[in-house]
DNA sequence: GAGCTAAATGCAACAATATTGCATTAGCTC
DNA sequence: GAGCTAATGCAATATTGTTGCATTTAGCTC
């Protein structure tokens, strides 16, 4: 829910604002991932007008407080699907219909770690993206 | 090697061309990540001139074969530095140095895989980079 | 080595994405 | 509601990526 993220936000010192609570909605509604110049169209075909900029701005907020993820394949932004805290997050996408799914292991997180401290690598967060094809578009 | 990459290049049906060696040169020389820009600015400096069109094509390519790979969290390139079909290649990535370690483990990606497959999620491959510190700069 | 041809390159123009500084606006606290 | 600070909008600019087309060149045949 939108009010939730808004409440994390506040929480962390930031304000409520009109586009921060539009950039979420949009998020939230298109479950897709969107760039920053796709949420302004979207936003725009409503009659509603943002700046880029303050959308690149809303973004990173977003992210820095896991609200929302860069998916780094595509380069646009989701809202993130899963509890804070809750590790890492990791990406299914589907090559077929671009639908997302987020999900969390703590296993492969660890798995992850230990491999790297073989080599001396110190992990403090992962990012893996899975590419392939969902269940629906498997069918085919 | 670069000579190693030329012959794969040419044994998939691609012209051992001097945009090809020189991008192979810079990417085995430098080795961190490097935009098509970055690359052709280090060129420049050596007096050498490519169109960055033909970076990003020649780039384009060498990723299509797996000789080098897009860093998804930079967006810059890196040469493989391991041999193709050793299942998918992930990374570690330095935060504090910016250097780049390359890795594959099996295990991991049937891990993954397991996982995806318990959504109805078929995955075909796995881009994952782990951000942490590197060793010698752990130990500051 | 000269000639041929498909592949590759360079160029120009453009599109998309991202960042910065600064003047103005609007949440929030009181 | 007034005041303060964070946030927004704007303008300008930087960076990154793409397309179509004319020209060049690698690799092949002779
Ligand atoms: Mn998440
Ligand atoms: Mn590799
Ligand atoms: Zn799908
Ligand atoms: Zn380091």
């Amino acid at each position: 829910m939108v009010q939730d993220s808004i409440r994390i936000l506040q929480a962390q010192g930031h304000k409520a604002t009109r586009p921060r609570k539009l950039v979420l909605e949009i998020l939230e509604e298109m479950d897709r991932p969107l760039s920053p110049y796709d949420i302004q169209g979207v936003l725009r075909q409503r009659g509603k007008y943002l700046n880029h900029v303050t959308i690149y701005r809303v973004l990173d907020i977003l992210c820095s407080l896991n609200l929302a993820h860069k998916m780094l394949s595509s380069g646009g932004f989701v809202r993130c699907s899963l509890d804070m805290a809750e590790g890492c997050h990791r990406f299914m996408v589907c090559q077929h219909c671009g639908a997302i799914r987020e999900f969390a292991d703590k296993e492969l997180c660890q798995g992850e770690n230990e491999f790297a401290r073989n080599f001396g690598f110190h992990a403090e967060h992962h990012h893996s993206e899975l590419a392939g094809l969902c269940s629906r578009c498997y069918r085919k």
